[in-house]
Formats: structure tokens, sequence, C-alpha cells
DNA sequence: ATATGCATGTCGCAC
DNA sequence: GTGCGACGTGCATAT
């Protein structure tokens, strides 16, 4: 790894040359101090005196943190262009974006540490277990909403949207399916009886609806009545592991072919 | 403000002991290192190795911030349990919450950097322009709405929620607003069409529905149409200096009494 | 604990 | 660029 460049308590003009430089080279930038924020854009924010972590990335990315709390209290997204200055008593960060008129204005009083680093991180991120994963499930194993099912087709375009699986059973009823992949609450019902009043507009066939998710809210499984709505239990990690199952198949058959 | 500690390459059996000890005093940590990240919970990720910054909170808040990217690639919100463990070839960092079975899991093979601080921060934080300051502006100038419009009723409770604002035309209409603090969709409709619903079935005035936001999206006004549905632009900022007006006034009238 | 809606949400993808 | 839906969304709030 990259030596990091540490400063400790810097002086405000030093501070302004590293960052600028820092900033065109691309470089990740952390700075530890004492500072007051002011945001404008889509909203408005003010924020007093405190001492706080200020993240550049490379990518322009700025992210201010407090000593507590998951979120950061002010930031920019990727794609920003930082102005910097600096006089005696302070060094002033400014962040722009280049698409929306969204602006933060950073104003330390005080540095504590500036680090300038040079990550590389070529690591190869996967994450299981979203919807996607669940419709894929579906596709593999249509057997998992029930015994004789067949898809017709995969985000079906409506028109106020998607049906995310749009099948068959096996009885020649047509299925309009909503994947959910946490627990479904009226929202999903909701979108889910939109595309059925569109769908039975275009057809004669009888419809059925249903909702396939780990869990049904319990308000929602009052609507579910009215509505004459199914609901099908369908967990995110089984669907997980199926695919997992149906990559190590795959790979055998490439192997054995 | 208070010295940060500062150890660079330490051994990892040192920062076992360091990030334990401030972990246990409730100090915030920046780790900067080489390390891979599994993830297990509501989803389920891995994280091949790589340069990255990891951050703790004195809340228990966890951070995992790859070089580029606003959003941390993996992290834990507030109220997480760490358990940290060393042998001569890795640092071993687990996180656990307390409330959902959601985990983290960091191995470090290399650590460049490790910053311990005790940040105080007081700074008072504010925001303007949210959708609550809308309905304020609204409270304050109802004509923002109409000539002639009066309110009844804020957060008005009906059955599956609440109306934003309830109020009644210069004509003796009974108008129902639903305020969005962006552009309004389709469900900022549906949401006002269940109040009508309801509304609609309590009483036998005639009934005005109304989106009051920046702007309308395309689709949604075709169901505007459709529904009979009235908008009426109104501008976060312009609410949000209203707001600010009448501060200044209240201030104003303070002083003069 | 569950449910519901907001957020400077951000992000990705289709049009 | 705009629109639209998903997200390990997080978060506050009301039930």
């Amino acid at each position: 790894m990259e030596e990091p460049l540490i400063f400790k308590k810097p002086n405000f003009k030093l501070a302004e040359e590293i960052i600028n430089k820092a900033v065109a080279l691309k470089k990740t930038v952390i700075i530890i101090g004492k500072c007051k924020v002011n945001y404008s854009g889509r909203a408005k924010s003010t924020l007093g005196f405190g001492e706080r972590i200020v993240l550049i990335k490379k990518d322009g990315a700025l992210l201010i943190h407090r000593p507590i709390g998951y979120l950061p209290i002010n930031w920019q997204p990727s794609n920003c262009i930082f102005q910097i200055s600096s006089n005696n008593e302070e060094l002033k960060i400014k962040s722009v974006r280049k698409d929306v008129k969204e602006e933060v204005f950073i104003v330390f009083s005080e540095i504590l540490l500036l680090t300038v680093l040079n990550l590389k991180d070529e690591g190869e991120f996967n994450l299981y277990a979203s919807e996607e994963d669940m419709k894929k499930a579906i596709f593999l194993k249509p057997e998992l909403i029930e015994e004789g099912f067949k898809i017709i087709e995969f985000e079906k375009k409506v028109e106020p949207g998607f049906i995310d699986v749009y099948g068959i059973d096996k009885k020649g009823n047509l299925v309009i399916i909503e994947v959910k992949r946490k627990i479904a609450g009226k929202e999903a019902i909701m979108q889910l009886m939109k595309y059925i009043n569109v769908v039975s507009k275009l057809t004669s066939r009888s419809l059925r609806g249903i909702i396939a998710a780990p869990k049904l809210a319990k308000k929602a499984s009052k609507l579910l009545e009215t509505f004459n709505i199914e609901f099908k239990s369908l967990n995110p990690k089984v669907c997980a592991s199926i695919i997992e199952n149906e990559k190590n198949k795959k790979y055998s058959l490439k192997e054995w072919l």
C-alpha cells in the first residue's frame, strides 16, 4: 500500500495547497477538524461549529460526518467540483455539483489532521438475495409459485409500468405476480391491482394476481381479501440459494462439455 | 480540540487492543488499510480485498468506504456491538446489530493508519424547505393555495392515513390537499384519491382534491384529468422564505412588546 | 414491535 | 436529461 501523507495541525495556507493538489490528482482526502457547514440546493441547511470528519473522494464525492450517526450530516454525491481557499483564520471548501444546483460550503476554524491517500481497490463486490435474485429464482424454478405454473414474460411492459412476472397456471388462467423482497405492504397490492386492471381490459381470460414476498403486512392481508389477490410466501434467501445451486450446475455442465 | 491518537502501520495485536479500548470508551475510530468484507442479514454480500477507509463511530455505527462512491460499500447503522480479534496475519472486526440479525465481518490483511479521536460536536443543525415547512407555509399563508381558501385542519386523521391539509374554499367546497416537496408522481395522486374516497363517504358536500407540489410528473398529469384532481404549483423555497419572514415578524413583534 | 411515509434520499436503467 | 422503481435504503413517528 502506498504511504499516506499525514499532516498534524497544518496551517490553513498549507492545507489549502495540499487539498487542492490532492483533488487535482484524484486522491482521497480526510480532514479532521472544527468546522461549520452550509448547504443549499433542493433544500437548505446550516450546521454550527463542531468537530467532524470530512472525506473527499477521488470521484468528487463529499461526506461530512459528525461523531454519531450512520448518515453524513451534509454531503455531495460523486462528480462534484471543489473550490478551496484560505486566510490566516480559516480554510474554506466549497463543493458544487455539475448537473444540479447544489452547494455545500465548509469553513474550518481548526484543522487537527489532514490525510491524503491513494487507495487502490479492485475488490469484487457481490450482493445476493435482491428482488432481482427472487425473479431469477422464479425463472429457474417456476414451481416456487405453484405446481404447473409457466412463465410467459418477465418485466412485461404495460402502461403504468412493468409486471414483475407474467405467466399462466395449469388451468390456463393468466397470472400476474408482484415480487417483493421484504414484507409486502399495501403499496405492493396497489401496484398489483393497477396491473390487473390494465390487463383485464386487454383480455377476456380469467386473471389471478399473486404477491410473492417473504411476508405480508397485516393491513395488507385485509386488502388481499377485498381485492381477491393471492399471497405466496417466498423467502429471498431460499431464492438466493437456488441461484447459487444453478450456478454450480452450469459450471459442472460446462466442465462436462 | 483533543489530540488524536495516530498509529502508523501498527501490528495487529496492538491494533486490536487500541480499537477494543476505543470502542469501550466510545471514541471515534478510523482505520485505513487493506481488507475484505462479508455481510449477511436481510441480504448477503461479499467484497474482495482492497484498500478502504473504515469508520467506527461512538454510537456503534460502522462505515466501510471504497475510494469512490458516495455510499459506503458496507455498513451498520448506530447501536452495533463489535468483536475484535487478531493473530499475526490479520485483524478481524465483527459487528452485529442488537435488534436485527445483521452482521458485518471485516478482515484486515494490512493496516496503514489507525486513528482514535474524541470529537466534540455540539453544533446546531437546521434544515429548511422540507415538506413540513411547506405545510407550515400554507398555514401561515392559505392564499398560497388560492384566494379565499381557509384551513380546517392539518394532518387530519382519516382511516388510511393523514390528510396533509384539509380546508374549505370560498364557495364552500371541502378541499383535500396533498403536499409534496418535489415532483408529484402517481403515488401522490393515489394517496390523494384514497383520502377523497374515504371523505366522500362521510359527507355529501362537494369535494375538491388538490396536489400542491413544485411540479407534476407527466404520467401523473394524465391521472389528474381522469380523477378530476387539481394541481397547484408550490415552490418549497418560496415556502421556506415565507417561514423565514414570519420568524422575523415574530421577533420584531417580541421586541416591540 | 409493526406500519407508514419522508428524504438534499442515492443509484441504476429505460426512454 | 427525465422518469420510475429498488434499496441490506435509514429514520421518525404513530399505533
